[in-house]
DNA sequence: CTTACGGCCTGGGTGC
DNA sequence: TGCACCCAGGCCGTAA
């Protein structure tokens, strides 16, 4: 599914063929996945494409300002599990599910497909865009080893809830977030605040490492990923954990296991990413140890001589 | 603040 | 070969 790596090889292959193109035609097949279609539809038709880019797991593509008026028009794409965006020759076979298709003005064809239909795509103005992406949390690639820690010390969140939420980390997904969890060592179901200092920033390393490998791999095709170009990544060649139950852990041979954490499913090595101790510890009777107080106290009877 | 859960979707896997 | 069924998985809204 596209994460943060997927849709940053997509991104790269429309910045090389977007920017400076006009669309012609703007129309949706038989399902209409875009959202207030009405309401700004009409403006998409003659604009032309000044930028392509990623903000965690979301594209937008940035129309130039009409002559006429000067707000700024975005067309936010989220891929959701199986969106695909590609360009190719308008005069191509329509892939089943296609749902979106910008013709251009080389006379190819930006389709937008999707058969799951968890993906969207918004035409916004420059202040819902602002709405919409603000929230979002640090790109993990951008963060430093600090803007990082901050993130993730004193929360009672699990490891793998945090890196998850995009309010915190904007671009992470199930895969890599369990690919970091694994060469950082660290078992998904921690909490933040219970992370040391350097566990913390060994997170941050295997965070960034996996993240820039899969790039440079054009990401995983796991489901239906694929490029601009309708290529397959190859990052799911070099995965360690995730989809890999029951393999051996490539570090020490231990099976991998997969739990749920945080109502996901979690793929870890048991061996190398040891489990948080449970506070089964601390459930002793506490009474015991008034009872204990109250009985040496007048025990203590010295023997004189 | 945190977790749990339902809903949105479809293809792929399982079992018969 | 077919069919019923289950489920993953990103994200959001709501409830606990």
């Amino acid at each position: 599914m596209p994460e943060l790596p997927e849709v940053e090889t997509v991104v790269r292959g429309l910045q090389s063929v977007l920017p400076g193109r006009r669309i012609v035609e703007f129309r949706s097949g038989k399902i209409n996945v875009i959202k207030d279609l009405a309401l700004l539809g009409d403006q998409i038709p003659g604009s032309r494409l000044v930028a392509v880019r990623r903000y965690g797991k979301f594209l937008h593509l940035e129309l130039e300002p009409r002559a006429s008026e000067n707000a700024r028009l975005f067309i936010l794409i989220h891929l959701g599990m199986t969106g695909q965006l590609t360009v190719g020759a308008a005069d191509e076979p329509v892939a089943p599910h296609t749902h979106i298709f910008f013709t251009l003005d080389d006379g190819r064809e930006l389709r937008f497909r999707d058969p799951r239909r968890f993906g969207r795509v918004q035409i916004v103005s420059e202040s819902r865009r602002e709405e919409l992406l603000g929230k979002l949390g640090l790109d993990p690639l951008e963060a430093s080893a600090e803007q990082f820690r901050k993130q993730i010390a004193n929360r009672r969140a699990r490891i793998k809830a945090l890196l998850m939420d995009q309010h915190v980390f904007r671009g992470m997904g199930n895969i890599y977030t369990d690919e970091s969890l694994w060469r950082a060592r660290i078992h998904p179901s921690r909490l933040g605040a219970n992370l040391t200092a350097a566990e913390i920033a060994k997170l941050h390393s295997a965070v960034q490492h996996v993240l820039h490998e899969a790039i440079r791999l054009r990401g995983s095709s796991v489901s239906d990923y694929v490029d601009s170009e309708g290529q397959n990544g190859e990052f799911q060649l070099r995965h360690r954990v995730y989809q890999r139950e029951g393999k051996k852990c490539s570090r020490c041979g231990t099976k991998i296991r997969r739990i749920i954490v945080a109502g996901r499913s979690s793929h870890f090595c048991p061996q190398c990413q040891r489990a948080p101790r449970t506070r089964k510890l601390r459930k002793k009777a506490p009474r015991r140890h008034a009872e204990r107080r109250i009985k040496t106290a007048p025990v203590t009877t010295k023997t004189p001589e």
